[in-house]
DNA sequence: CTGAAAGCGCTTACAG
DNA sequence: CTGAAAGCGCTTACAG
């Protein structure tokens, strides 16, 4: 690897020696329109403040000169950057990928651009991504889920950059956060399995180490299942990654038992390991309903479109990027203190994948 | 909506009145660290012009005051913003999300951060997000494909924004692209169909309006086939939505004929496609390889999982953009004038969706 | 409605 | 190796 700051000199000094960007600036417009360098900031920020003939003329040089206003200089000057931040887990989930593309949108509709960081389910990795979102100014950040650094909550907050947590709503959280209820989603996915007439339930999640999500969900599960005086037992509960061939394997090591042994439902932590699961069936020559019912979460695109149709928590992720933006904003523009939480529902979807209990 | 310079500066006023940002600044290290402004610049960005004592303190007082240098007085003092740009026509698609995830840990690798925008396929959205990532002063760009109004382009000409186009390469082509042939991938795919047999040939594709890359591909098709004497009629040649359902839906209308007058093999714009029209064969009854031979484009995550496996081309998307992210950079850091191509393979992946022909 | 001028928070050529 | 000071490109309180 080479010497970032090296290569930073080198590159800074060959391109200008205190020379500027080289860059058409506010000042050739104004001379070109004949006004000073006030006029054109508020022709372009407060057009209204600006006789309409002056506006004119200013935005006709604008456009002669194909000027494009330096942010940095604006921002400085302002201090106001006209950016928001994001951080998710992984682009490689589709869940949080509409997420952002509901987020830019409302964004991008006021203004604002967007920068986008991954953590890769690293809490450091999220921490230096929000450092780095600091430095470069922004105006408020949604961060999924609350599982992060203290530290992480406590820089937005010292530098009083409003925040919010997407995805999950907890009651008592002491985030304002935009989301669902994943406990009593899971509650309500039990609830239908119970009311089908399953008793033998086993369950395949991934792991909930930094993930206060999935830990909400397996919470979930056992309080529905406790109710009814049942529980998943250790051998019938498969923690993994969150992959197809994790469910794939995960249902082979359940149902490559004596059938009396077998579970009649299972709960599985998101759609990506019910489908592997599904899949894992198909070799095996088994099919849900018939022989098993399964459940996922997420209600990914392919979900509902893969026989057997997966039964399945919708969450409306799109929604809750814009519901995340709108509330920041809110917060930006002065019309709040703080940003408001906001609890969506997610919504069972109930296909053939789940059915009445068969056999005993 | 609102009017956004008026929320601008109610919460501008509101926040301060010639106060600046309130932040820890610079001096403040400073005059902590009992030393110059310019000393604390070098200790971050140029350390090594640094005596190790002074830097030691330069760091303790920095720390001590939770000190994090303003971008925008470093971009505008340096000329120089540490910001890349990439715009994708969506996220929706996992093979963009690849490219964004490589490119951003390249990035971020050497100090840069991501601007994220999305099209939605959309020409005029494209260039409007060029022109915001211009104004914020990204150091370098890197887009997917090459159709894009003149205009972006000259935009980056003549700011001497170093870009690249992805995804897509072309012998010829006047622009840096990080990518693989799309016409030479179908010319392959084609081959290998005819090397089994295969004679008669539908194909289900997305529009080419606006997709360089779509083009390529149909023309890949038919001139591989041209060489065979072969065509692809015009009723066995449905265009539509990139989507599984008219996949399904296209499938349907090609095979829900006499069975001498069906295909035996079809092609399909991407995987999404001919996952659909999997579906749908699998709800009549029909299954490849033994009634028909079918193949996609993409290699999705799930195309190698489902069954029946998909023929398909591997396109390391990943790849694509750790080299977009290195070719920029190395323009950037003035290695290069300008960024260089890189021509990738893809790769065939022959699975069980076709197979020999089975009838004439 | 418009302008002159100070200032936003850094970096860097220059001098020592 | 270190510092004094100019300057990057804008915005905005103040004055008219």
């Amino acid at each position: 690897m080479e010497n970032p700051d090296k290569t930073r000199l080198k590159s800074a000094t060959l391109r200008r020696a205190r020379g500027g960007s080289g860059r058409v600036k506010l000042d050739e417009v104004a001379e070109l329109a004949g006004v000073s360098t006030a006029t054109v900031s508020r022709a372009f920020n407060e057009p209204e403040k600006v006789s309409e003939a002056v506006r004119d003329r200013v935005m006709e040089a604008a456009n002669a000169l194909n000027w494009i206003p330096n942010a940095a200089g604006r921002a400085l000057a302002s201090s106001r950057t006209h950016i928001a931040g994001a951080i998710i887990p992984t682009l490689d989930n589709e869940i949080f990928a509409h997420q952002i593309s509901g987020m830019q949108s409302v964004f991008a509709e006021h203004g604002f651009t967007l920068f986008l960081g991954c953590s890769n389910y690293d809490p450091a990795e999220g921490l230096k991504q929000v450092q780095a979102m600091l430095a470069r100014g922004v105006e408020a950040l949604a961060i999924v889920g609350e599982n992060h650094p203290q530290e992480l909550f406590d820089a937005l907050r010292s530098r009083k950059v409003p925040y919010v947590v997407t995805y999950s709503y907890r009651q008592g959280s002491p985030h304002p956060s935009i989301g669902f209820d994943n406990g009593a989603a899971f509650r309500e996915i039990v609830e239908h399995l119970l009311s089908l007439g399953h008793r033998r339930f086993a369950a395949i999640f991934q792991p909930e180490a930094n993930n206060d999500r999935v830990k909400a969900r397996l919470d979930g599960m056992r309080s529905a299942l406790a109710k009814s005086n049942l529980a998943v037992a250790t051998g019938d509960l498969c923690i993994g990654t969150s992959t197809m061939e994790f469910g794939a394997e995960s249902f082979r090591l359940l149902m490559n038992r004596a059938a009396d042994l077998r579970p009649t439902a299972i709960v599985c932590g998101n759609d990506n390991i019910a489908l592997g699961a599904l899949s894992a069936a198909a070799e095996m020559g088994l099919s849900a309903p018939m022989d098993f019912s399964i459940t996922g979460f997420d209600d990914l695109t392919i979900s509902s479109r893969l026989m057997p149709h997966l039964t399945t928590m919708k969450v409306d992720n799109q929604e809750i990027g814009v519901r995340a933006a709108k509330s920041l904003l809110s917060v930006i523009n002065g019309d709040v203190t703080s940003p408001i939480s906001v609890e969506l529902k997610a919504q069972l979807k109930v296909r053939v994948s789940t059915g009445p209990l068969q056999r005993q």
